[in-house]
DNA sequence: GTATGATTCAAACGAACGTTTGAACCAGGC
DNA sequence: GCCTGGTTCAAACGTTCGTTTGAATCATAC
């Protein structure tokens, strides 16, 4: 792969930038994090950022590449030795959901190395509305999700492949709440105060496979369409100005 | 962009402001979406958002208030209509899933009057990095999350309140990836393309009931915080401080 | 008619944005 | 010594941002 130029050795400055904008991306956005906010929380100056990376588009790419490559690569790893210990067999769906999702968290209960921050802006970033993150996103995603998806799809041979994809991205919402609710919204999570990874790790992984293994809907998901209600709930809301 | 069809509304400033800002809102988030662009879509006088909102930051909030007290007053509503009926008797599970989640879902089905769009935008909102934006949300939320957090207690009675909070949340995280992913994240949505928010109940509610019903994880959720230093692959090596 | 208050309009404000420039600095090889 | 290529630096580029201004327009009541 040629992420990484023979140079990234010595001076730390390209490693102080992606360490601060990953920081401060995770705080205030993609847009709401200005270059110049990046290289002064860095200590470098400003026109290192372009010098290094190009454009604060490439710099966003990088923040996501260095940490992606290593995770995405440790997902296939766990699934290459579970499918090898199988021989052949289909895996439970247990151990996929662990060797996805459970290395994900693994990833986040680092700390030490930023994983935690690093995972509560990808699980926000999957949902970016610029379009040039999302595509990039699915890039990285493309292989990971075609291995999964195949081992899920024999793992749960009975269970139509539609379903097992709306479930597989039903677990990845969740998971990404779990992340970013710690420290975000304050909604719910403002109430359990809990901000281990290692703590809602065995609690996410409950429900995620509670939700996989949930009975099928009723058959025909086509035609229940119908009954979308006649009238519009409209919100007329009035207010203060 | 499907979004502007004919004439939506009549000729009223106010609703046209607020409707090309939840749509663009949408495309391009809060930061991306400039007032130039939103008075330009909406066809008024750029001055004419300030004169009727004062700043952009209080158009936000009109544009989630309009439809989120609605949306919320329907939810009580519903728990209000179920607890009544149900004379004093704690509710099912299903049934207050029913009440929060199947409203939500219900109003998104109400493509008509862009009920679609809002719950795309509020989902992925939940997770947004402004400040002022979560706490918003989280104030307009804590009526009907008090209500819904105690109706799963009394419905849940052997299960920790920690451990309801949390799959509270995890459902919510669902949710908001079902809606936002079926035109945002390509990841894993862009396999399916269903944009048909009535396909997806279903799916959705089958799961979010199988993660609420999932067996609990082993009991000491403290101690296990231990293993969590020692083992697992390390993020390892490149970087940080 | 005119007066009045609400709304719309074109134009401009200062600030902040991403990016570029060209010189200064700092190695190592000769 | 000098040369060379990578890196840092202060300063500026042109553009776009949210907001404000003051006059023009509209609707309604007198």
């Amino acid at each position: 792969m040629t992420a990484l130029e023979t140079k990234t050795a010595n001076g730390d400055t390209r490693e102080r930038i992606l360490d601060a904008a990953e920081s401060l991306f995770l705080d205030h956005g993609f847009e709401g994090t200005s270059m110049r906010m990046i290289t002064a929380q860095a200590e470098v100056n400003l026109a290192a950022a372009n010098y290094h990376f190009g454009s604060k588009e490439a710099l966003i790419q990088e923040v996501f590449r260095r940490r992606l490559y290593w995770l995405n690569r440790e997902r296939l790893r766990a699934l290459d030795a579970m499918e090898r210990e199988a021989g052949g067999a289909p895996l439970k769906p247990s151990q996929i959901v662990e060797a996805f999702f459970g290395t994900a968290l693994r990833l986040a209960g680092d700390t030490k190395h930023g994983g935690m921050r690093f995972m509560r802006l990808l699980g926000r970033t999957y949902t970016d509305p610029t379009q040039f993150v999302r595509t990039f996103l699915a890039a990285e995603y493309a292989d990971v999700v075609e291995r999964f998806s195949a081992a899920l799809f024999r793992a749960l041979p009975d269970v139509p492949r539609d379903e097992i994809l709306w479930r597989f991205h039903f677990m990845l919402g969740a998971m990404a709440y779990a992340l970013a609710g710690t420290d975000a919204l304050q909604i719910i999570a403002g109430k359990v105060a809990d901000d281990d990874p290692a703590a809602i790790a065995p609690r996410l992984m409950s429900f995620l496979l509670g939700g996989l293994r949930a009975p099928l809907p009723e058959k025909n998901v086509k035609k229940n369409a119908a009954r979308a209600r006649g009238a519009g709930p409209r919100a007329k809301g009035r207010s203060a100005a």
